[in-house]
DNA sequence: TCCGTTCATTCTGTATACAGAGCGTAAGAA
DNA sequence: TTCTTACGCTCTGTATACAGAATGAACGGA
């Protein structure tokens, strides 16, 4: 793999579990050196990540990681549910009936995992109704475009509080997507996921008052 | 300004306007040469332009001016759809009347400019369109999604042909959208926003199938 | 005491040199 | 004649050196 990928990768994953706190400046040298890389291929690699958003290189020479507000966020999800409310739309159209029963059927059967503490179960549920979302739109710029919202979305979830009461009605928002889906009712699917895309943001933005930084992360480094 | 920078707007320009044919294979060594500038900013142009898909890197090791097909031009549409009718709605709720009072006016007198053969006039109107969407949109993210979009569509509308008679009937449809948006009816916004994508694609689709090359470009360069 | 100017430091932007890998071609054998 | 193998070339990926610009601090003047 190349020094380049390897270093998108690693500061991905740094900004993306907070390791890197929004407002930290990436300097190339520092990181470079930390990385064990020259600058150059760590050059490719901000550029990247800021074309993705996740530095921000607008203000000041030096890039830094990207702000994360309620105002971003919401920003977020205003084209989220843009995206994913077509994209229920279209599967509903092309799906394969059999995949959305079984992801029906999970769904319904996801309080059981829950109530057992089981959230990593959980989480893996969802990774595959978005995964099992992007082959029934079999779409790859559409995909794309989804990628880039959840690459942000899975910054902002990391400081919202996973309570298993929110998790619950999650699935069930979920299983009523995926049965819309299974049955072919496009207008259904697109509703129900408004439904659910509102509730989730509700709960990042009521965890968000309370703080702003992850318990992970006491300090914010650089120029916030 | 950065020689990245002057490289990325040259190469741009030169995708855009298809004197860079789809799978035209594009040498680092090469291209730095005629552009007169070293090996390290044209990489940097190459990698942003892989990134905003008119580069095509995943197959070889040098990249090639990504494809542009029927099959593209559909799944863009449908992404294209996807922001633009959102975008509508939303920006009948946060747009200035007066904004989308005078250009529906505009639109309403633009036969009069297509009548006479001022097909810049037109095309600088629709712009003017876009920008005012942009502003009462008031969502960074969102307009970057759509920027995206409109880049990959300026290339694709180079083999549209440009004939009167679908432009007047543009012009009508994008004056609908403005009179919904400008009374706050995102629906109807949304609905003449659908309207005209279907006509716009239609019409592109139509003039694909008759030549997949514009007319200043006579042969397809690389492995198409 | 505060503001402005200047100097030094550091960082980014660019060029170039080098290594490694992939691909094409040509030659030899079956 | 065709397939396989080996050689060579070219291209990408990486490292490093250098120049220019911006920022911060310090000093001097008001």
């Amino acid at each position: 793999m190349r020094a380049s990928d390897r270093a998108y990768q690693e500061l991905r994953e740094e900004i993306l579990t907070w390791r890197l706190v929004p407002g930290t400046a990436l300097s190339e040298i520092d990181l470079a050196e930390r990385l064990g890389i020259s600058r150059t291929p760590l050059r490719a690699a901000l550029a990247r990540l800021s074309l993705e958003g996740l530095v921000d290189t607008s203000r000041g020479r030096t890039g830094v990681v990207s702000d994360v507000s309620a105002a971003s966020i919401t920003e977020l999800f205003e084209l989220r549910e843009a995206l994913e409310t077509a994209a229920a739309r279209i599967a509903s159209l092309r799906r394969d009936p059999a995949v959305f029963e079984r992801l029906t059927e999970r769904f319904e059967a996801a309080p059981l995992l829950l109530n057992r503490g089981d959230v990593e179960a959980y989480y893996a549920l969802v990774a595959d109704f978005d995964a099992a979302l992007d082959v029934a739109l079999d779409n790859p710029v559409f995909r794309g475009a989804l990628d880039g919202i959840r690459l942000h979305l899975a910054r902002a979830r990391r400081i919202a509080t996973d309570n298993p009461e929110r998790l619950i009605r999650s699935a069930e928002e979920h299983r009523l997507i995926c049965a819309a889906i299974r049955d072919g009712d496009g207008t259904f699917a697109a509703s129900a996921t408004t439904v659910h895309l509102k509730a989730s943001l509700a709960t990042i933005l009521a965890t968000l008052e309370n703080r702003l930084v992850p318990q992970d992360s006491p300090t914010l480094k650089g120029s916030a």
